[in-house]
RNA sequence: GGAGAGAUGGCCGAGUGGUCGAAGGCGCUCCCCUGCUAAGGGAGUAUGGGGCUUAAACUCCAUCGAGGGUUCGAAUCCCUCUCUCUCCGCCA
């Protein structure tokens, strides 16, 4: 027997679109996926599709009279009759049919490659453009604050006392590392609790708490894989292939790959706090002052699984969600709408939220909010069945919220004072059980 | 880390080379019967893909943890891996 036809079958559902959308209308695909940058090659594809129909045919054709013969030659030997005969003529049979399979599997690894490389249809509402400047304002909330004295940068504000400490962590990891140290530990610590206890307590989130190391099923499921492999820390001296997860998406989400979930489960809601971990292969000097662009970073994700017809109303709840952790902390940010040049692999829709950092005099990323509609679902036979009995792809979606060493530079860089003093927003107070953090005081002293 | 036992459908569980996609039970759905309830009778109840189709029906292929091998033929035999359980040791 052979399994490598389950193989193809399970690849043609983990990949990407949807296989039977690709043959029927391969040539307005390729228009759409021209918008992300991506040209694919139809010819080749038709022609491997062409390919791997004819052998299909033909390998299903041969087993199915190979399955009959074969059970006829056991009939033959149980009736005490000699099978000689009929296992010479099978052999042949059976050779034939392994060519077959053979040039088979040959057809899917070329479709694999082509298919691997095919990004999620961005949704009709994306703006069609080449990169980040294409993207679109949808709303700015709150107004950048006009400081009387020159605003300095969380770098500065974090250096008293070695509350921020580069230097340190540089000795202890390397380059893009920190050590934090007194209240601003605390004030990590309390946002990730603020975060949660919004999201669990307002949002109708569950809490979850998940592994930090993923396997290569996962990391595939949610597409950081095959493409993205220089993008995320791999692990060594494992028998199994396994990965830090860049975030925590990966594995929440992951935990309904395989599964035909009842629809009265739906919609799923997950907030998760974790640390995320990334290799920013590529991003040599960039952001290389400060705390901005880490390899270990803490983050509150938010991902939903949800029912195809609601996916784009979750999108809109979802972002809003992480919009109001910064209303909350009361900074101003504004939200885009990613342009298809922009967007992620796997996204098919994308809010990203962008907060105001004095210190840089701009808006910078603090969370990202996608619908993947039915792209990871695919690829991790993530299904649901309805009402009716019909089995149908869950769609998937993610955002931050928010990530929490953004947030936590973006508080010290627009709560400063012209002492150097950072003031603790209203809401955080409570977690912090702090109105300002002082640069003058002995911390050693707090409790 | 050492020793052993396992992995079968929604669940339990039979099945050591051939009509096994898989007995039996439970659960679930529909129907029948019974004045309600309970009990009873009957039928159905996996997933993915291909062919043919407007579609359905039909039919074929694949799937018994994963991958590979032997064979005319594999849930069943061999190899590798993963996971689970039990005992011992160690440990936050």
């Amino acid at each position: 027997m052979c399994v490598r036809q389950q193989k193809w079958e399970m690849r043609s559902q983990k990949f990407m679109l949807d296989i039977k959308l690709l043959r029927q209308s391969i040539d307005s695909i390729a228009l759409q996926l021209k918008s992300r940058n991506v040209a694919i090659d139809v010819a080749h594809f038709t022609a491997l599709e062409e390919e791997r129909k004819t052998l299909q045919v033909k390998m299903q054709a041969l087993r199915e009279e190979r399955n009959k013969r074969s059970k006829a030659v056991g009939k033959t030997k149980a009736g005490g009759d000699s099978i000689e005969a009929a296992k010479t003529s099978l052999k042949q049979l059976s050779d034939e049919l392994k060519v077959i399979e053979g040039q088979f599997a040959t057809v899917e690894e070329a479709l694999d490659v082509f298919l691997a490389q095919l990004p999620n249809l961005p949704h009709e509402s994306v703006p069609i453009g080449k990169n980040e400047s294409d993207n679109q304002i949808i709303r700015t909330v709150g107004e950048p604050c006009q400081f009387s004295f020159i605003a300095k940068d969380h770098v500065a504000l974090g250096a008293h006392h070695g509350w921020m400490d580069f230097e340190t962590a540089t000795k202890l990891s390397g380059s893009r590392y920190v050590v934090l140290r007194g209240p601003l530990a605390r004030l990590q610590r309390a946002l990730i609790q603020f975060m949660l206890d919004l999201h669990t307590r307002e949002h109708g989130y569950q809490e979850i708490y998940v592994p930090y190391i993923a396997n290569v099923e996962c990391l595939f499921g949610t597409a950081q894989l095959p493409k993205f492999q220089e993008d995320f820390f791999a692990l060594h001296g494992n028998a199994t292939q396994q990965y830090l997860i860049p975030t925590s998406e990966v594995t929440v989400t992951n935990t309904v790959r395989d599964q035909i979930l009842d629809c009265a489960q739906l919609p799923i809601k997950y907030a998760c706090y974790s640390s995320c971990f990334r290799s920013e292969a590529g991003t040599y000097g960039k952001d290389m002052q400060g705390m901005l662009r880490q390899h270990q970073f803490e983050k509150v994700e938010l991902v939903q699984i949800v029912r195809p017809e609601t996916s784009y109303q979750a999108l809109q709840a979802l972002t809003q969600h992480a919009e109001v952790v910064l209303q909350r902390l009361e900074l101003p940010y504004r939200v885009m709408l990613l342009s298809t040049g922009d967007m992620g692999f796997a996204a098919a829709k994308t809010y990203d939220l962008e907060v105001w950092l004095p210190g840089q005099e701009r808006y910078r990323e603090i969370s990202s909010c996608s619908n993947t509609e039915a792209f990871q679902a695919r690829r991790m036979k993530a299904r649901f069945r309805d009402e009716a009995g019909h089995i149908d792809y869950v769609h998937t979606l993610n955002g931050s919220g928010l990530a929490v060493g953004r947030t936590l530079i973006a508080i010290l860089e627009n709560y400063q004072d012209e002492r150097g003093r950072v003031h603790i927003p209203k809401a955080l107070q409570p977690y912090m059980n702090l109105e300002v953090i002082d640069c003058e005081e002995n911390w050693y002293a707090h409790r």
